[in-house]
DNA sequence: GCATAATTCAAACAAACGTTTGATTGACAT
DNA sequence: ATGTCAATCAAACGTTTGTTTGAATTATGC
């Protein structure tokens, strides 16, 4: 098993075309969709080196995944810390912002919503456990930090709400093409300003268990 | 092109066997990840059948998709049609009940959420065309009544939101499993119904256009 | 400069894929 | 009985898939 190191600097930037070529056909034709030959001959790289280097076409996407997932996770957590430490009680909207927000910055790499948007709804059972261990982090801060900051709902409910806020993300950055330029930035944040405001209502609405008769039918 | 009419009774058991088999390989694997070979395997019919039946493998998709998607989105329709008949004015909440409560419906087939789950990832662009075309009606005329019940969001915002509780309802029927059995029935209402009150809150919010400083930081 | 290891390459591997073919069966009408 | 047509079947079609091999090439350490 010849994997390579990797603090040579020699092969580094094979790597580098293979990762951004799997990553750009991935957001295009999904995950079965893509072959290694397709990744190869847009790399400009002989189809071997991509099991060479990655080990098999599961070990590229897990570390095509890996590498989308990693910045945009570090700032959401960086960001969390610093609320955290800054003040003791912090507002829906302040930790939504957290998560939300880095999905607008035009610093981060273009195409890393997509990515997720595409790789979050994968059959695949081992794609899927490496999505799962790549997010469980900061799946778990921000729901305690959502239940601190929503005392009023109990934190079943609270998790099952960050999840809506979740599913209302990945369907947003799939509406966003797998091509947005820079010029679409603007609008990109607008749109998440208004996911972060549509999220802060949902999750801290009380739930009308004991309302009256509101419902429609049956 | 030998395509058979679907009125006869001859082998309609075996159009759906393929059906079935067909839809849930679908959710387990994938419409990529699953193959004519286990999908005639499964149903025990031959694999030229399923050329035979649906001229292909595109074609078997857009069948399975389509007799899944009709029954609920008819349901959708009739709901929103009565309400509309019978008042004036029809609250959100009336709204997505309407909406999202054929969900949790056990008249209907078990698998279904799970088939829109999964189809509404797919990079297939002919397959997204399908899905598309299966529920265009259903947006629109939810995404007018919904801006009919909250006159004090514009009509593009509305939409956007519209969206967000689509996303939402995807990842929720996308944890749901793809085996939910009937015990797990009123669990699944329940989350239905938190659904319901997280996008009332989200839809009915004002935009906060004119906050002070709410901002975290940049 | 030379040995050693890391990397790239063309070529081939077996397996699985969607689709097609042509024969065979069965049912139904005349 | 017979002719007709829909339906099923085994078998093969040509591609494409992920992976492997072994030689050629390049970089690295001494």
């Amino acid at each position: 098993m010849p994997t390579p190191q990797s603090s040579k600097s020699a092969s580094a930037d094979t790597r580098e075309r293979i990762l951004d070529a799997a990553e750009l056909l991935l957001i295009e034709k999904g995950c079965g969709g893509t072959s290694l030959r397709a990744i190869a001959s847009s790399a400009n790289v002989n189809l071997a080196a991509t099991n060479y280097h990655f080990g098999g076409k599961e070990g590229l996407f897990a570390a095509v995944i890996h590498r989308c997932a990693r910045p945009i996770n570090e700032q959401r957590l960086a960001s969390l810390d610093m609320l955290e430490a800054q003040q003791s009680h912090i507002s829906t909207r302040e930790i939504l912002k957290a998560l939300l927000d880095p999905l607008a910055s035009n610093n981060l790499p273009e195409r890393l919503p997509a990515v997720m948007n595409r790789v979050t709804s994968e059959p695949d059972e081992n794609l899927r456990a490496i999505v799962q261990a790549e997010f469980s982090e900061v799946s778990s801060r921000f729901i305690a930090a959502l239940t601190r900051a929503i005392p009023q709902v109990e934190e079943e409910e609270i998790s099952l709400r960050f999840y809506f806020v979740i599913g209302s993300m990945l369907h947003l950055v799939g509406l966003f093409g797998p091509l947005t330029t820079v010029e679409d930035d603007n609008t990109r944040s607008q749109k998440i300003n208004a996911l972060v405001n549509f999220g802060v209502a949902g999750l801290e609405t009380e739930s009308p268990t004991n309302i009256h008769s509101q419902g429609t039918s049956e």
